[in-house]
DNA sequence: GATGAATGAGCGTTCATTCAT
DNA sequence: TATGAATGAACGCTCATTCAT
């Protein structure tokens, strides 16, 4: 299996790799089936290891679970928040590189799985969606929140509502996401990622450039 | 009981309205609970009726799912593929009908709950998923692109693309569904659904505007 | 198996007479294997039922236990306190009802090893262990405390500890249960419970009584 | 770590005195737990050992069980019958010497778990019930036998039945041993057991005093 | 010798499914 | 038609046992 590590590595090393290695695989596990469909027998199979062994680092599935989504919530904050130092002076730039950043860093990776998971599970663990919501919802808004800003402020932007047009503009690559990990991975679509991409932030540009502004 | 049902509806509506309620009740918990997590038990209490009684209905859980993707996937073609006639002069109002026309037939009811549920569990359905790609989501697409292809047509629109464009509109109501469905349910949010879909439309509506077109 | 319960019985008697089968059996396998070593599934077979049906009346393995155990309560309670109206004019008499009286209903039966299953599990169910103290045991010693007590009072017994005799005198009975669930059921023993029961009598009723009282 | 064993013990001796220090702690859990309830994690954490260590003395749980009972045996026998020989002119004495030795040495130590254990397991494992029957109970009970016949020859004890006489009067220590290991370590009583014992000896003694022999 | 990470068989518990009433 | 008691396969979790270090 893909899954199976390498029975070689060193003993040690293995022992302080394991949490990750455990983790990324019950992250595939359960975006695939869900959290309660998925079977831990499944987790520990493709990860390499027996059943027993997930109980030597976590102390229950439910405990998983919220490894899994904490694991994946650190990239997404730390990676984010540095791309508001690098292109300061750019609003439209800087707006495109926190949305292109996150469909790269995050959405089309494995890590974008966390983002269906904490959606498909909420209301099942509403304090580990309360944190997640705080985590990384609020954060990520604020990245595009102060994006907007600037470029109002410096006139590249209409004024519009800086509450409501963040979770707007994230929509578009949060449902590549789930499409991806849904009916992606089962039925044929008509339309390429890359299409989706471009359009989505030609729109987005067209949709939000200041009337005076000059075309890009 | 706390579960019997309305002993004032007659017996003979009864007869025949089982199935939809026991569709309607299942469509509740699964959406809440994700379709593996869901209890026949809380189905069947939540219809007011036993357990035992599912199966004559339903052969099976997955049958019910079945049957609950089906029931949610009539309204939403057959009411959507009437909105073409009407409208039929004017793209912009058009386009503007259908999506609005979406949320507030399907997104923001119960039946918002089938994309919800669809997008969690097509890879555990890929057959039902299927279906639903091709009774659903293609033709919701299509909708759309018709729209689109008459505002361009007619000077309206600017020329996008129109495979991938349609995807893209839809998404953000999508997304408002999921999160009801979600986060909505035990956290806060800062954003009103009301400032959200106003901001949608605004940017949609900026984004696609050809540039020697009237403002609205 | 002889723990088989006749297949004819009617769907609705069986409904009410289940849980004290259940127990029955629960019982017969704790008291053989200790709780911890008992698994449900015997229990279950003993009762002719399938593992599940046990959760149908008990909620967990525990509760079975405490079943178990207040199950067994009640008759060793109404039966011993009935006995003080009977034989009130002849404390020696009494005391012998009281004792063998034991033995015969309680210490003799299937209920005896409840008093196995206490004392071998109390530190493990220490709250049980409380209930059956009171409810059982300080109940049982104060009959035969009032014994005692009478018997002194009329010159048939000699003066001793109120508090410290009841617990002595019962001990070679509570014993004799005890090797009855042990020992008795695997290893071969010279004595025969009916010497064991006389020795014991004519010990006790000679270290009772008092030097001037008549010899029965 | 806690778990880290004296560092002064000197190496030579602990590595002769490792199985004593394991069959105790042993003991110990398996007195408080049962034998299928104790974990050999904590025999282990109670050793200051690690648990593999525990396999390198002894094959499997099931052979510490029969090593602490091994072990809790050889006191038992060797002390008792070194009593013999000594106050061998003196029955009363004798006797008394043998049932208080036995609570001093035995029932009033950690040794007394023993006695619970076996009692509570011996079903579990007939073969070591039946080498503790021979080994311990029946040298036990000859014991007090030799003693009863003394004293019935010299005529300071009535006749009794040599056969079941010992374990009625063994039976009243051996239940304050287990009710030591068990009510006793959740729930209060109101009989000392310096007030048990000496209403114990008196009653037993008054028991078996021959008509015509001198009180004491 | 000693450790503790890893294993996997086994058990308590759940729940979709069946069927006698 | 409707019920709900009964079932048993399946899964989360434990823990005696092993073995590389």
């Amino acid at each position: 299996m893909s899954g199976t590590p390498a029975k070689a590595a060193p003993r040690r090393r293995r022992k302080e790799a394991r949490p990750q290695e455990l983790t990324a695989a019950a992250l595939a596990v359960f975006v695939e089936k869900g959290f309660s469909a998925a079977k831990l027998d499944d987790v520990a199979a493709r990860a390499g290891v027996s059943k027993g062994t997930l109980y030597l680092y976590f102390d229950s599935k439910e405990a998983l679970f919220k490894a899994v989504i904490q694991e994946g919530v650190v990239p997404a904050i730390e990676e984010g928040e540095a791309m508001l130092e690098n292109n300061a002076d750019d609003p439209v730039q800087l707006l495109r590189c926190i949305l292109f950043g996150w469909w790269e860093r995050i959405g089309s990776t494995e890590l974008g799985g966390v983002s269906k998971l904490m959606l498909s599970e909420a209301r099942n663990f509403p304090e580990v969606a309360a944190y997640y919501q705080e985590a990384v919802i609020q954060r990520g808004l604020n990245l595009i929140r102060t994006a907007l800003a600037r470029g109002i402020a410096q006139g590249m932007f209409r004024p519009v509502d800086l509450e409501a047009t963040p979770p707007v503009l994230i929509a578009p690559l949060l449902h590549l996401t789930m499409w991806h990990h849904s009916f992606a991975a089962c039925c044929d679509s008509n339309v390429s990622v890359e299409s989706y991409l471009n359009t989505y932030f030609d729109l987005v540009m067209n949709g939000l450039r200041a009337p005076g502004a000059i075309r890009e």
